[in-house]
DNA sequence: GGTAAATTAAAACGGTCGTTTGAATCATAC
DNA sequence: GTATGATTCAAACGACCGTTTTAATTTACC
């Protein structure tokens, strides 16, 4: 075993029992088992828990979001005017839904865990939600363009939309095919990205409520 | 203090931390500490933990889809032929949004608890989910007559993606008004339930995707 | 092959957890 | 006022928690 093979192993047992069971319910002595080290190698190779828990999402939120600014940077290069809002979703969810049921990405059980990460205590949340200031901006920036008929509340209120519907193909793997007979299949990757577009794209684009227009 | 009171105060300090810390983080003493009463009084009055948490959900969840039919039923009586997708769209989301924040309802901490719910060890959440399923069978059968153009599974995903929209501003309490700027408010009750059905309607209603459509 | 550094191992620390127990307190009815 | 049942209380139980320490082991290099 090379330096970084335990390393990855507690990396990757973490991010599995995370997702199984959340991060507050996991222990450390279970991560150590399951990645056959000892419980003394986490604080080793990581410092403490918290720092273990950063390194868990740290480890695929940058490639993930790296990929999604590539996708947006070919669309806003390919057209003079700005994008379809059907290239600026696609660019946004096809990504995460790819990762989470790529096991050579290894992100079969990191896409569960990000769900849960907004159920996680606020600092921690706030802490790792950070990491997606750029592509936060950049969609968001990129939308308004495509959408400018929208205020700025209903702009984002609506790009919020959009990351919760995304959420459930990503975290629902276990209780959306128990409630649909296996109708809906979260691993149907291709296909659910084509819906999320064509659902999306077309609430994204409805006139806005007659409420305030600031 | 009459009998049901300390059951209350236990309910609410529970619902209350719950939401604030997720389940699992919370510890009885911190339930019985916040409600001022005796450590022992948990088990007195619910039992064990597990009852108690299942027991903050049952108080809210009954009343909540108990309204979220009453008024699909008035919608349902009042058009000859299904109602409008805005219609039901509304039912759905509306009673939600004004329990999440009525502080007469109580259910001022319910609704981000709800939110967690999803990310809770499965065997929990799928117990309490059940209790959706008189909501879920009529909401996605009314949804299913008033958009006869869609398939099965398409219909499935879409309400799953009118959940996952509607939990954004449930949850977000803490992050969406921090990453905003304060300018998208979780508590403007009544826009934003103007902005979910507007969104939501649309992407309901938008033309199927080029895949299976079985 | 021996030395120094990197890594793993075993054991213990104080602290908090959910739960249980048995006595003290309260309310209520006679 | 006293007996009775419901409720609250303080204390303790064993188990598990994250962390630290110290020693053993492996690895890399001269």
């Amino acid at each position: 075993m090379n330096q970084t093979d335990t390393h990855n192993r507690l990396l990757d047992a973490a991010e599995h029992l995370f997702a199984e069971h959340g991060i507050a319910a996991t222990s450390l002595r279970a991560i150590t088992s399951e990645a056959t080290a000892n419980l003394a190698s986490i604080h080793y190779h990581f410092g403490s828990r918290e720092a273990l828990v950063e390194a868990v999402f740290a480890r695929r939120l940058k490639p993930l979001n790296r990929e999604r600014c590539r996708l947006l940077d070919l669309e806003e290069a390919a057209a003079d005017g700005p994008p379809p809002v059907e290239a600026i979703v696609y660019a946004f969810v096809a990504p995460a839904l790819r990762l989470a049921h790529d096991p050579d990405g290894g992100g079969e059980h990191f896409m569960c865990l990000m769900g849960r990460l907004y159920s996680e205590p606020g600092d921690l949340a706030y802490k790792i939600i950070k990491q997606f200031e750029e592509v936060f901006l950049r969609f968001t920036a990129a939308l308004s363009r495509s959408l400018p008929h929208l205020s700025r509340a209903d702009l984002l209120w609506r790009f919020f939309f959009m990351v919760g519907s995304m959420s459930m193909p990503l975290m629902g793997r276990h209780i959306i095919p128990r409630r649909t007979d296996g109708l809906c299949d979260p691993s149907d990757i291709e296909n659910n990205i084509k819906r999320l577009v064509a659902f999306l794209a077309a609430g994204l684009r409805a006139a806005a409520h007659n409420g305030d227009t600031t």
